[in-house]
DNA sequence: CAGTGAGCGAGCTTCCGCTTGACTT
């Protein structure tokens, strides 16, 4: 047996770090945390300078008592978790866990997993800080105080389950608030002025020159006062001007950016991007994926040195090292890289590939030489007008680290691609091929997609690397925010073209303001929030995270006391909760608003966000006649909805017609629009629309369901009497038995499967108790 | 399960940050 015992909290990390220590030790993993607040109750003591109590984490039970057996056996227990707040704290509380001794038991830290890392950290072992340990304690207390007194609020005043806590309903703040500059934004029009010109060198050769006019105009009139002007003007060179320019490449990957650019160049999303880079992990090809750090391990320096020098030459390679400018980062590993530089391609799925491929060349590319570029600016003046055209070009002299990557940025609206411009200079006259005023809409605010608000967060201090996935799903679930493609609008807009003299007006059409997999609030998201901005606003700012991070800092250099520091801070909280709570009025709702009336009835026509989630009414209140009411679908807002929408609303449910001497209804109902036929209900497909669908399409909603329920049934067994049936289900053949279902083997042919096969896969799915079965819980 | 637009019946929901499996009805 061996002496040592060595816990870290990655099983991968543990098994990479078994290689580099030898026979002598054991090495292995907590799996992150394992004790924490209880998950029910608040498991604070208030009355007792907020003691908080820890158990052992549920699913850790195993965890822990195979880490005592181990630590028993062990002559020395070295605890190498991460070397950062919360590491500290799994550092104590294995400890007290494992009966350890705090004040003796070695603590060792390593922010990189090479040899040498380890091998100094063996030689250099402390003991556990508990400052670093009490920083942590205050930042879990704060977050179960703010998370567990705020949402039981929420549950009172708008609407149960929901959640609120300090990073989630800040993240559901940045949307909303970003929706209601979208929704204030002034929409308008400008004219963009762009220009063809040709221009014939002392050679006798002819260049096309592309150029942009410096102003822009407002209005369709004063473009066509300037494309006037410019039909009987002379175009000559004002000035060129000519400068070197550099670019550098961008900081290997850390979790923020890796998500970022995964979403922008391969269109994955942050959980998909995560759950791509664990299995690069688990299978040794990549460094540990949730970190926020940009650093490279001197042997990683040296590596990508050697394939830079070796494949580009050696005036391609630049060592640079980077310094990570998010706010309260922990650096606790290394950058995002391949763990092995010489490794071009990977085996795996085709996206597996892809995403190594983005992390092999940002991390190789970080380390080459800046890009070096002329670029050239012409001024072009117009006769008889102050206004000049601007004609840019652009040499790479030396492509440095573009010849391996490019980041992409979120907005890549910049278009052209600036190339070489002739040798112009000062004087020189140029004659117009064609100019064109382009009728452009104004730009409003951008929506997040999921990876921009997670940017956002990160440059807020908000989340960590290994939270910012998960709480994009939280927002989701709550029904906060929704992710979604929005089809966008048909334009239409206006082009002045001046071809010689000539000039004309045409009209063109496109689709504009479309939107994919962008993320948009719901109505409960925007009433939230505004409940949590005007009854708490110190905890909805955007810089409550990092001034409470301050706080955690002073706690972790021993300069202030974690109980004293939750103190002043829960007091004015505390109150706020009560103050809230014993507000008059019911429940939290949004002001009503008139949007129109009723042509029909004649009657006021209103938009809330009631008890029952956001709604349009006709009428009043206190009508003698009750109102109307109506639910609003998922993608429409009360803010925002026009009442030619919301009339809509009303038109469901409707009769489309008779079949079969029945009438076929169509609606919208919790899950989704529908055909009811003879009390049965068929869901419609994604490409029905309930308002237009026909008759016939229903029809064939219909008869498609009857055949599903006829192809249900695989076969009944005859032993006990057709109580054990093969079904044919959503997710393929499946057996039923008194309401438990139980899955098919692969491998097993369901239409030949004999009585003993069943009575085997029921006894063997059924002694594995460990989760209950499917419940029914049904709702009244 | 397939709208509702209260007023007596239960008990639950929830935070953030560390980490991986178990397991899809």
């Amino acid at each position: 047996m061996a002496d040592n015992l060595v816990i870290v909290e990655s099983p991968a990390k543990a098994k990479t770090i078994e290689k580099f220590l030898g026979k002598d030790y054991v090495v292995t993993s907590s799996r992150g945390h394992i004790r924490d607040l209880p998950k029910k109750g608040l498991g604070v003591d208030i009355e007792h300078d907020f003691m908080p109590s820890y158990v052992i984490s549920s699913d850790k039970n195993a965890i822990v008592s195979e880490l005592r057996s181990l630590a028993k056996k062990a002559k020395t227990v070295w605890l190498a978790s991460d070397e950062d707040r919360e590491g500290e704290a799994i550092a104590w509380h294995l400890s007290e866990a494992l009966g350890l001794d705090t004040a003796t038991t070695k603590r060792i830290v390593f922010h990189e997993i090479t040899k040498n890392a380890i091998l100094k950290a063996i030689e250099t072992p402390r003991t556990v800080n508990m400052n670093l340990v009490n920083a942590q304690q205050a930042r879990r207390i704060l977050d179960r105080l703010v998370g567990f007194e705020l949402s039981p609020l929420l549950w009172r005043k708008v609407k149960p389950s929901l959640s609120a806590g300090r990073v989630q309903s800040v993240a559901v703040r940045l949307i909303v608030d970003r929706e209601r500059e979208i929704i204030n934004f002034k929409r308008g029009d400008y004219f963009r002025v762009t220009a063809v010109f040709s221009f014939t060198d002392d050679k006798g050769r002819t260049h096309k020159i592309k150029a942009e006019l410096s102003d822009r105009f407002d209005t369709e009139e004063e473009a066509k006062n300037f494309l006037n002007i410019c039909s009987k003007a002379r175009f000559s060179v004002g000035s060129v001007e000519t400068k070197p320019g550099r670019r550098s490449p961008a900081a290997p990957f850390t979790t923020s950016t890796l998500q970022q650019e995964a979403s922008r160049k391969l269109g994955f999303s942050v959980l998909q991007t995560m759950a791509l880079a664990q299995r690069l992990y688990e299978a040794g090809l990549i460094t540990y994926m949730r970190t926020d750090s940009v650093n490279l391990s001197v042997e990683a320096l040296g590596a990508i040195k050697d394939v830079v020098t070796a494949d580009y030459g050696k005036e391609y390679h630049k060592q640079r090292n980077y310094k990570t400018k998010s706010k309260g980062a922990q650096e606790a590993h290394e950058a995002i890289r391949p763990s092995y530089i010489d490794k071009r391609e990977i085996n795996g799925t085709q996206q597996e590939k892809r995403l190594y491929e983005l992390i092999w060349k940002r991390a190789v590319a970080s380390q080459m030489a800046d890009a070096v570029m002329e670029r050239t600016v012409a001024d072009i003046d117009v006769s008889g007008s102050d206004k000049h055209f601007v004609a840019k070009g652009e040499v790479v002299k030396f492509d440095g680290y573009l010849k391996l990557y490019q980041e992409s940025s979120d907005d890549d609206e910049s278009g052209e691609q600036s190339s070489l411009l002739p040798p112009l200079k000062q004087g020189d006259t140029l004659t117009h091929t064609v100019i064109e005023a382009t009728q452009r809409p104004r730009q409003r605010p951008p929506r997040y997609s999921e990876a921009s608000l997670v940017k956002h967060l990160e440059e807020l201090g908000i989340g960590r690397p290994s939270t910012y996935a998960p709480t994009i799903s939280t927002i989701i679930n709550r029904g906060y925010i929704l992710k979604e493609d929005r089809p966008g609008v048909k334009r239409t807009y206006l082009k002045l073209v001046l071809t010689g003299n000539k000039g004309e007006r045409k009209t063109f059409e496109e689709n504009f303001g479309s939107e994919k997999a962008k993320l948009f609030p719901t109505d409960i998201g925007m009433l939230v929030t505004d409940y949590l901005s005007s009854h708490f606003p110190a905890i909805l700012d955007y810089s409550f995270t990092a001034k409470v991070e301050e706080e955690f800092d002073h706690i972790a250099e021993g300069k202030l006391s974690w109980q004293q520091m939750i103190t002043s801070f829960y007091a004015p909280f505390h109150k706020g909760v009560e103050s809230a709570g014993s507000e008059e009025g019911g429940y939290a709702s949004s002001q009503q608003r008139l949007i129109g009336v009723d042509p029909k009835s004649g009657k006021n026509v209103y938009t809330r966000v009631g008890r029952f989630g956001p709604m349009v009414q006709i009428g009043e209140n206190d009508d003698k006649e009750k109102p109307r009411y109506a639910s609003l679908r998922s993608d429409q807002l009360t803010s925002t909805i026009t009442l030619d929408e919301a009339l809509k609303l009303f038109e469901l449910p409707r009769t489309l017609g008779q079949y079969e001497g029945k009438d076929v209804v169509v609606g919208v109902g919790r899950f989704g629009p529908y055909v009811r036929f003879d009390s049965k209900f068929v869901s419609l497909g994604k490409e029905d629309n309930p308002y237009s669908i026909t008759v016939e399409r229903a029809i064939e909603l219909i008869e498609e369901k009857r055949r599903q329920e006829r192809e249900k049934l695989i076969k009944a067994f005859d032993e006990d009497g057709g109580k054990t049936q093969l079904l044919n289900g959503r997710y393929g053949p499946y057996i039923t038995r008194d309401k438990v279902n139980y899955k098919i083997p692969k491998g097993t042919d369901p239409a030949t499967m004999t009585w003993e096969k069943v009575e085997e896969i029921i006894a063997s799915q059924s002694d594995t108790e460990t989760k209950p079965k499917r419940k029914y819980t049904r709702k009244k």
